[in-house]
DNA sequence: TATTGTTATACTCTATAACTATA
DNA sequence: TATAGTTATAGAGTATAACAATA
């Protein structure tokens, strides 16, 4: 007896807005969900700044780690980003079918590519880095005085979590041939 | 010539460390992408707390909600998470299916389910609640002084980001029928 | 024998659209 | 007409396994 979905359905999914009435237990004195609702918000937060582009958060970081380390591998940008070989390959594939990117022949082996950015993704990316700045500036200067002292516990925090999971030596010297 | 992947394979997939020799650009300077990081290792850590139970940290939250708001409906479960009906539906279904919860009628409207949470899903919960709990407190010892101040950023961080896109009259009047 | 990239496949998460039964 | 839940389906995202070409 209804056509679709109706218009009170409005309802912003994705937004893990608290919700009044409803008690959250523990989860509201916890890091971890502290964090995941922050992050939740970012990322909405960001489609907003990069909706005239169409690029994810993810597809973004690959687009800058790509313009600043021209000819790197598909490996390399997997292992920077977390993910797996085919995910580098899914994620490239992407990158140069929508013509943000390109493989080409990597210099001294023949098995791998060298990824770049077309004169026209870079052309894109030089605006779109600028939307995202300006929308992380406005975020700190939300922040006030706190904001540099968050980005620098944030840091530390993905050490301290990282450390207790894996605890390598030394922070940055990881990710070598065994 | 290879009988499936190679020993060397053994790379923690999903583990976002920066990789020494890769330059991240702005990546680095960005509130956005250091709660990335921050949240990817959470992440990875909250698994090793809860290995034991199999629960991720959405199910995790769900949960908590549950036994706080037993015969709270399938719908504002979604709704305090951020999720479509269609997702709830899922995660209740995944609860009822692994004994931690169960649907009961709701009193009063005949359309409605009840959740609750099965007595062995109490139990569990319990313990599994502690682990959790210990786990974030020593993620906020390993942050030192940093730690209750981070919290309280995060909170605000999330505020602030829903704040410049829905732009409600204030923080907790939301979610209402229209 | 190990590595780079690929293909094929599968599983999770989450959305949309359309449907049912209530309200 | 609107809401609670459901079904079916589709799309990201990401993993595993097996393979080819190269190292």
């Amino acid at each position: 007896m209804s056509k679709t979905d109706s218009p009170a359905d409005i309802t912003p999914e994705g937004l893990m807005l608290p919700v009044p009435g409803v008690d959250y237990g523990l989860l509201d004195g916890l890091l971890g969900y502290a964090l995941r609702r922050a992050q939740n918000a970012l990322y909405l937060d960001f489609y907003r700044a990069a909706a005239e582009w169409d690029v994810s958060p993810q597809r973004f970081a690959a687009l800058v780690l790509i313009a600043r380390n021209p000819g790197m591998r598909q490996g390399l940008l997997g292992q920077a980003m977390g993910l797996h070989r085919s995910g580098a390959l899914r994620l490239t594939d992407w990158l140069t079918a929508q013509g943000w990117a390109e493989r080409r022949d990597a210099p001294g082996d023949a098995r791998a590519w060298g990824l770049h950015l077309t004169a026209a993704g870079k052309r894109r990316l030089a605006k779109l880095e600028a939307a995202v700045a300006a929308h992380d500036r406005a975020l700190l200067a939300g922040l006030g005085e706190q904001g540099p002292a968050l980005k620098a516990a944030l840091d530390r925090l993905a050490w301290v979590a990282t450390a207790q999971s894996t605890t390598p030596e030394k922070p940055t010297t990881r990710r070598h041939k065994p």
